[in-house]
RNA sequence: GUCCCCGUCGUCUAGUGGCCCAGGACGCUGCUCUCUCACAGCAGAAACGCGGGUUCAAAUCCCGCCGGGGACGCCA
């Protein structure tokens, strides 16, 4: 049994889709408070919801945080001391509360219909009134119950009063207990099934939850959750709200919204009848980043703005959170991973300070991080198809990924930047094919003899030689390096033209140029297409 | 409509009565570097929503207004 005093914090996602953003972002605050405590961290499923809740939707979540790198502790996968983790498998759990309440006369069975309340509620709505639920059954006694009728089971809220919580971020709220808005709410449905407000308390108390971070649009339901705290005689966790993360125009960061500012939402790739809504994984993005991006919304340590996942975890803490929403960024989001890659170690164990490891002892790196990107794009990170093999292959990749690194914003670019280096040929593209034009093949020739020449096959070495070259010829580098990059690329933009040559080795640039020589020469010939 | 909450550059934020004619970051503009694309460096434009108080002194405290958001389901 856990001592009282241990920290234990919960993130209790409805498995009704793609991981959202917004989830992972109060997710993170929850993992990072309990991190930071030594405490526990409780992964619950909140399937109640069975028209949308699917186990696919459960599996992705597991692996969307396991990308994250957020583990947990207890949860459904994982067991605990007390589960089941999955609010479905606890119903047996909620009816015995439920029935407690309404034995103790704290709650009570309400048998009105949900159509007969739909039409008082439109109603109300006709007259422009706000709705009141009207206390048909809420001082009925068991005799009174008819038989065999459905019925849900309503909390009795007071009449009268006021109900004040404190709040870690936005201090005491206080409701009066006669607002419409928490009039009599439902723990149970009729068809036995827990509403959100008591299957979360239900199980935030059994599970011994000492801290509730979410989002700030459950403040409303704060109010009515330390009701039933106190009509069951629970302690009270602390509560944290953490300002909403919104669309740029202010609206609910929603898929839809994602589309329109062209924003991914989901963790991974979320496709729907609309297409494909690309996610963080697949387009590129470092977790670390990711997290990072996420963290600084809606708290601050000072002016930092980059963070290790470990710094992450030693600085975070309630105090530095803010109260009001923000508008999420892409932008600023995709230059914290830039900035991300730019430092991210190549392997785990290149990394000095030892940094940004996993929980469970997982080592990734950058190259770990890079494969899947490779990968999609039909280039084996060790292996070569039919060339000179492996270890050629990790020469090519470690070297033409030092030309590319700065220049990479996600992982997907880098891959895309490392193409023509893992290629027997690079592949290439309009413009660079309009650069070889027949006057090139001459001067691609020439170059190619000046480098040929050069020992070592180095940047420096090579820029010199193609200088001096160039100054004999009365030419200008400019002359050379466009059809040259073409050649050696296939592409007009690339890392500086000695260092592409000198990653790619001797062997293969020259035969490059040869070949891009070659192209041009017959570029004007055969004009047929 | 009712209840609750929020309000510093375009965006994320620092700021807890004097250090602020408001600092950092992203973005933006210009310059430097330059074989292309980037990176980097330098410079610049850019905010305390408005009006009243309190105080020797307010972005910071109080009130009002305005603006924004959330909740008000047998959704979570």
């Amino acid at each position: 049994m856990a001592p009282p005093s241990e920290v234990r914090v919960r993130f209790a996602p409805s498995p009704t889709g793609s991981l959202h953003i917004g989830g992972v972002r109060t997710a993170l605050f929850n993992w990072l408070y309990a991190r930071r405590s030594g405490g526990t961290f409780v992964l619950r499923i909140e399937d109640t919801d069975q028209e949308r809740s699917t186990e696919e939707s459960t599996r992705g979540i597991f692996e969307a945080l396991r990308w994250l790198g957020l583990d947990w502790d207890e949860g459904p996968d994982k067991g605990g001391p007390y589960g089941p983790y999955t609010q479905t498998e606890r119903l047996a759990l909620y009816r015995q509360y439920a029935d407690r309440l309404v034995e103790e006369g704290k709650a009570y069975r309400c048998y009105a219909t949900k159509e007969e309340l739909d039409k008082l509620r439109r109603l109300a709505e006709a007259k422009k009134q706000q709705f009141v639920y009207p206390h048909l059954w809420r001082d009925k006694t068991p005799a009174d119950w008819p038989e065999g009728k459905p019925y849900v089971i309503r909390f009795k809220t007071p009449l009268t009063g006021e109900t004040t919580f404190h709040d870690e971020v936005f201090g005491d709220i206080t409701t009066p207990n006669d607002s419409p808005s928490i009039q009599d709410f439902i723990l149970l449905r009729s068809d036995g099934i827990p509403l959100y407000n008591f299957g979360a308390v239900i199980d935030d108390v059994m599970m011994k939850i000492t801290l509730v971070a979410r989002g700030r649009d459950h403040i409303g339901n704060t109010t009515p959750q330390v009701l039933l705290y106190r009509a069951l005689g629970a302690p009270l966790p602390k509560f944290a709200h953490l300002p909403m993360m919104l669309a740029p125009d202010g609206k609910k960061l929603s898929k839809r919204e994602g589309r329109k500012y062209n924003i991914p939402i989901t963790v991974t790739d979320f496709v729907d009848d609309l297409g494909t809504l690309a996610g963080y994984r697949e387009l590129g993005y470092s977790p670390d980043a990711l997290l990072n991006y996420l963290a600084r919304f809606g708290w601050s340590h000072g002016d930092q703005e980059v963070f290790s996942r470990r710094e992450l975890v030693e600085f975070f803490d309630l105090v530095g959170l803010n109260k009001s929403d923000g508008k999420f960024d892409a932008k600023k989001c995709l230059a914290v991973n830039h900035d991300h890659l730019k430092s991210e170690a190549l392997t785990p164990t290149d990394d000095q300070q030892g940094q940004p490891h996993y929980p469970g002892g997982e080592r990734r790196g950058y190259l770990t991080h890079l494969r899947p990107h490779l990968e999609a794009r039909g280039l084996s990170p060790t292996r070569f198809d039919g060339l000179e093999g492996r270890e050629e292959h990790r020469r090519l990749l470690r070297a033409g990924l030092a030309t590319v690194r700065e220049r990479a914003r996600t992982f997907a670019e880098a891959a895309q930047m490392l193409d023509y280096y893992l290629r027997e040929e690079p592949e290439f593209d309009d413009k660079a094919r309009a650069l070889l034009k027949p006057e090139a093949a001459p001067l691609l020739r020439a170059f190619r003899g000046v480098a040929a020449g050069v020992e070592p096959f180095a940047a420096k070495p090579l820029e010199e030689a193609t200088n001096a070259w160039l100054a004999a010829e009365g030419k200008n580098i400019k002359d050379v390096a466009q059809p040259a990059r073409a050649a050696l690329t296939g592409r007009v933009a690339s890392p500086p033209l000695f260092d592409v040559m000198a990653a790619l080795g001797r062997e293969r640039a020259l035969a490059r140029l040869d070949a891009g020589a070659a192209l041009a020469a017959g570029a004007g010939a055969g004009a047929g297409g």
